[in-house]
RNA sequence: UGACCUGUGGUGUAACUGGCAACACGUCUGACUCUGGAUCAGAAGAGUCCUGGUUCGAGCCCAGGCAGGUCAACCA
């Protein structure tokens, strides 16, 4: 492995010093939402940090608020876990923990550590003060410890409504740590829970029931993201009055990818307000559209390894993400000819009702990936930007008068085109050399190699391709709202693209590369009645990228 | 007008804990190629937010600024 990081710094430096022998992690995804790119950062982390060095990492759902959690999006984190490769040692909830957690609410009480505060919730807010200016002691505060007790006891019972009451922890309404005034560890909901139904209708806050359930596990290394780096004071102080294991708190700074959102609230947004087709849209930075997609986990875990962790504010160029999804493709997928805005090439001295079929390598990068037969014959189909009638310069392709080579197949030359009433090209008429057959030894050079299709066994499929999501490189900083941001070309829909026939059986969870398009897999809706394709992503292309705007595909 | 965190090429991370800034992506050349892909060779690009200080020597230490981020949910 390269440099260290700062917390594998940290771990050694535990681990060296005896102060742990073995580390424990832990990813704690609250189960309101999917998983997304972001998470995977996390996930690479706990689970990569554990394994590097003979440690464990428990699952840990963050279920303590009943009122958005739900156990579809456990089944989801679950699959995306795995699906990236990870296996954890144990699976909680933080609601296993409920019982422990009351215990240790009644001990601080116990301590005259806690109180029962019967304001409401805007003067509590009130007497918080702010960032810049001291709060106030709430007229609770100094309640006895028998009167909290028995309070507390009954908030428990479910003798007081949803708000009436909550039991915060007795600090400092003059600390410059907000989270320090006096923060509230428990309050009151009558709402069912996923796990433990109506057993409880007082829940936990974060703030007291994360580092307590790290502490429990003997979690070593509790790994969250920087906006908790202000919970840490609070965090150590509650292990501290409790005496339990020291389990501590690192924060590393939250992962940014560039052209798309990466909050919860924000891609729930675009769910909800229509602007993709769900959670699982192709073009969503969640794990499961990644999936749909096309992205491999191998390729999603090189990202996370290459983006490193820090604890500064980043935001990652999607070119890398992109470029690590080629790099594992490149090497895994198999090659297929489909042409995606078919042009009628027609061979003049092609025998007719002649059919070869040709051996082309399914992939130059793994001579093991074998080879496969091509049907070749009189009429083909061609990519309509593969010609030109009037070249511009750099243009290598086909044009009135040159000599190309047709992949797998052989050298043709263009003699002329037909053209509709409108002067329209619709067909382009071409004389093939016979002995350039590939594999032979002809001499003739050509400048260019075209991907094609024999019209006769074309299979029509539906190919959808993606672009990013949004035009503006960081939409989440911006003040516009969300969907006056998004790239209107984020999706493009060919209906009738023409494949060769071996594409006919496609099935989700494969890779491919249309040869000099990208790499494509099935989408979870295709059929062999109906193929449809999603592109993961382009080949790189130095030609279209200097071309004007909006020249390619 | 508070506290805390952060500040290194376009981007993301490094720098043996004080010894004249490295790697990857991107960009640009060229070679090769039956994918304008891949591969190979090479180049440009920062003097480390600023100003002082300590030191023979500072991206690493100190002081003061500046900039960005975070914090005022009975969310996590």
């Amino acid at each position: 492995m390269s440099a260290k990081n700062f917390l594998e710094e940290i771990i050694e430096a535990d681990l060296k010093s005896g102060r742990h022998q073995r580390i424990v992690t832990r990813f704690p995804p609250e189960p309101n939402g999917y998983l997304h790119i972001g998470h995977a950062k996390s996930i690479h982390l706990n689970f990569g940090l554990a394994d590097k060095y003979g440690g464990i990492t428990n699952l840990r759902f963050d279920d303590t608020n009943p009122t958005t959690e739900e156990t579809e999006y456990v089944e989801s984190i679950k699959r995306d876990i795995r699906w990236l490769g990870y296996e954890w040692e144990n699976e909680f909830y933080a609601s296993d923990y409920f019982e422990r957690l009351y215990e240790f609410a009644e001990k601080l009480i116990r301590k005259g550590l806690a109180y029962v505060d019967d304001s409401t919730s805007e003067e509590i807010a009130a007497m918080k003060g702010t960032p810049t200016s001291p709060g106030i002691n709430s007229p609770y505060r100094n309640r006895s410890v028998e009167e909290n007790l028995d309070l507390f006891r009954r908030m428990r019972a479910g003798e007081f409504p949803d708000g009436m009451r909550v039991l915060r922890a007795k600090i400092d309404m003059a600390s410059p740590n907000m989270h320090l005034r006096d923060p509230v560890m428990y309050r009151i909901k009558h709402e069912a829970h996923h796990r433990t139904g109506t057993d409880w209708c007082i829940y936990p806050m974060y703030d007291f029931a994360h580092g307590q359930c790290d502490s429990l596990e003997g979690i070593t290394h509790s790994i969250c993201t920087m906006e908790f780096e202000v919970h840490r004071p609070l965090y150590e102080w509650f292990i501290e009055q409790l005496e339990i294991f020291p389990s501590r708190q690192y924060e590393f700074a939250r992962l940014n990818l560039s052209y798309t959102v990466l909050s919860k609230r924000k891609l729930l947004q675009l769910v909800n307000e229509g602007h993709v087709s769900g959670w699982d849209d192709p073009r969503m930075p969640t794990l499961s559209g990644l999936r749909r997609r096309g992205y491999t986990p191998e390729a999603i875990r090189e990202f996370c390894e290459r983006i490193g962790v820090a604890r500064r504010d980043n935001v990652v160029d999607v070119g890398l993400l992109e470029y690590c999804i080629r790099e594992d493709l490149n090497r895994r997928a198999q090659r297929r000819m489909v042409v995606l805005s078919p042009l009628k090439l027609i061979l003049t001295n092609y025998p007719e009702g002649q059919t070869e079929w040709l051996p082309l390598e399914n992939n130059p990068e793994d001579a093991s990936a074998g080879m496969r037969e091509v049907p070749f014959s009189r009429e083909l189909y061609m990519e309509q930007e593969d010609f030109m009638e009037m070249p511009v310069k750099g243009f290598l392709r086909m044009a009135p008068g040159r000599l190309v080579r047709l992949k797998g197949a052989y050298v043709v030359r263009c003699d002329d085109v037909v053209k509709d009433e409108k002067g329209a090209v619709v067909a382009v008429r071409a004389t093939y050399l016979p002995e350039t057959r590939s594999g032979g030894a002809s001499e003739v050079k050509v400048k260019s190699t075209l991907h094609w299709v024999c019209a006769a066994h074309a299979v029509p499929v539906k190919v959808l391709l993606y672009d990013r999501l949004f035009q503006v490189e960081h939409p989440a900083a911006q003040d516009e709202p969300l969907h006056t941001l998004l790239n209107p070309q984020s999706l493009a829909i060919v209906e009738q693209a023409m494949a060769e026939p071996s594409l006919r059986q496609a099935a989700p969870g494969e890779y491919f590369q249309f040869l000099r398009k990208g790499y494509f897999t099935p989408d979870l809706t295709t059929t062999p009645d109906r193929p449809v394709f999603n592109r993961t992503v382009t080949l790189k292309d130095h030609w279209a990228a200097k071309q004007p705007a909006g020249a390619g595909s």
